[in-house]
DNA sequence: ACCCTATCTGCATCTCATGCGAACACGCAA
DNA sequence: TTGCGTGTTCGCATGAGATGCAGATAGGGT
């Protein structure tokens, strides 16, 4: 998403209104890369602005999105998770630590798909799921691999 | 997942009953190809067992998950949808109607991936979403492509 | 400074899913 | 076939995450 000020613009050209609120959300989502909850950006803005209500959070961040600034995501572990990086990238989260990152793929548009006939496609998603390097050290129970960064274990790269 | 009379063997040996409502929600997942929800099954599974508890099908439905012989994906738009198809194969969601369908993708183990590094990955899920057939003819509003295949719309393939 | 209207906030409501315990019944053993 | 022990079923309570709603509040143009 744009910078703090370029948002502010843009909203006041769109008749919205920039309050003290939204201005504290443009700054903790600005350049933020750890793909918060509206959980965690709630406990972030009380610390700068104790009563911010968790509703309000949710409002600006559903605006923000519709409006492109921000994506939403839901890797069906629990709440959905926010990404102002509205660039085109995909994701790898831990099943243990939930943790989010980026992962970028080359030759994504390569792939031959069958199965999209009839359908207009407007958002295709590449997630990874495993274990971080931390969690994979933590509790490497049976003595797995503590680091490879290609896919493999068990399932190819993908299939 | 196997076949009902495969599954009802693999209980008894695993200790595990094969109770009616067990055996019913093996015959209603068999060859099921629409990932139903926990909801839909429920509602299947009452026309032939009045009296069914909705508790019970989630209860079976996360023990064959666990089991290995079901699929679970939450693609972020409502409850989560069953997979009998345990095979390699990714989705494609309308936005819509929230249908769902298997895509088959080829090469995704050549990709290009950078960012998993330190991750041991287990499961990499690709989801296209967009309108189905039916859904663009509907609501074509703005005189959209009415059947294009391959992604582009707007966003390249993917990338 | 004033007013109109968008926003904020607190609480109710909703959906989906899981925890829990008493009643029930599968399946083995006698 | 009958009886028993343990795994299941079922109904209800509880929980998480998110949205609906309306009165109080405050942008921001005039
Ligand atoms: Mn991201
Ligand atoms: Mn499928
Ligand atoms: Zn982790
Ligand atoms: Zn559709």
């Amino acid at each position: 998403m744009r910078s703090p000020a370029e948002l502010s613009s843009a909203f006041r050209e769109s008749g919205l209104k920039v309050t003290p609120q939204r201005q504290l959300l443009f700054r903790l989502l600005h350049d933020n890369a750890t793909h918060p909850t509206a959980d965690a950006l709630f406990a972030a803005a009380s610390e700068q602005m104790p009563g911010i209500s968790l509703r309000t959070v949710y409002q600006t961040l559903t605006d923000l999105t519709s409006m492109g600034e921000l994506q939403s995501f839901d890797f069906g572990n629990g709440p959905a998770r926010f990404d102002p990086n509205v660039g085109s990238h995909h994701h790898v989260v831990c099943r243990s630590c939930n943790d989010v990152a980026d992962v970028y793929v080359a030759g994504a548009s390569d792939l031959d798909v069958a199965g999209l006939e009839g359908f207009t496609i407007d958002r295709s998603d590449i997630v990874f799921h495993g274990l971080c390097a931390r969690c994979s050290t933590t509790q490497d129970v049976t003595g797995s691999h503590p680091n490879s960064n290609i896919p493999s274990p068990t399932t190819g790269a993908m299939s």
